[in-house]
DNA sequence: GCCAACGTTGGC
DNA sequence: GCCAACGTTGGC
């Protein structure tokens, strides 16, 4: 089973919002970063966990842990103009960008905050770490994910 | 196919 | 709102 850290803005969709759905299931649509889109096309399993993170926010961390309950499929807001994030040259006979569907498994009790995870020297080759890194889509070792489900009862 | 300009991300 | 990092675009 893969592990995987998922970004989102919580004024655009945060973890609240994905609770409210039925099923407290949504598409994850929107990535239009080609690394992520391999990614989630040609890695992300059904099963895998992913933590939910929250960016470009006043307190960015991890905040949750969700499901994919569907592997990658065409991301239609890519071919509708009223979406932010069309894409005029997503051919839909080649689709260039894909979405998942992830269910909310639950809440962390607490914030795992960025400022955190930086403290831990065991957690310095993760991505998230990484200077200059932004990819919203990115997977996680076993030993990442369960050194960092542990910080939770810390 | 190079590379400068530009746009976006995201922490601060 | 600033700015570093870096991916994409487009002229040549």
């Amino acid at each position: 089973m893969g592990h995987w850290l998922m970004k989102s803005e919580p004024q655009t969709f945060g973890i609240d919002d994905l609770a409210r759905q039925p099923h407290k299931t949504d598409h994850w649509d929107g990535i239009r970063n080609y690394q992520a889109r391999n990614y989630i096309r040609d890695k992300m399993r059904v099963g895998d966990l992913a933590f939910f993170y929250h960016s470009n926010c006043a307190n960015p961390g991890i905040v949750g842990i969700i499901k994919i309950t569907r592997a990658a499929y065409p991301d239609l807001t890519a071919w509708d103009p009223n979406e932010k994030y069309f894409d005029p040259k997503s051919n839909p006979d080649d689709p260039r960008w894909f979405m998942v569907d992830v269910k909310l498994v639950r809440k962390l009790k607490r914030v795992i905050s960025l400022h955190e995870l930086k403290q831990h020297k065991a957690l310095q080759d993760m991505s998230l770490l990484r200077r200059g890194n932004r990819l919203s889509i990115m997977p996680l070792t076993h030993k990442q994910w369960n050194y960092i489900v542990k910080l939770e009862t810390n």
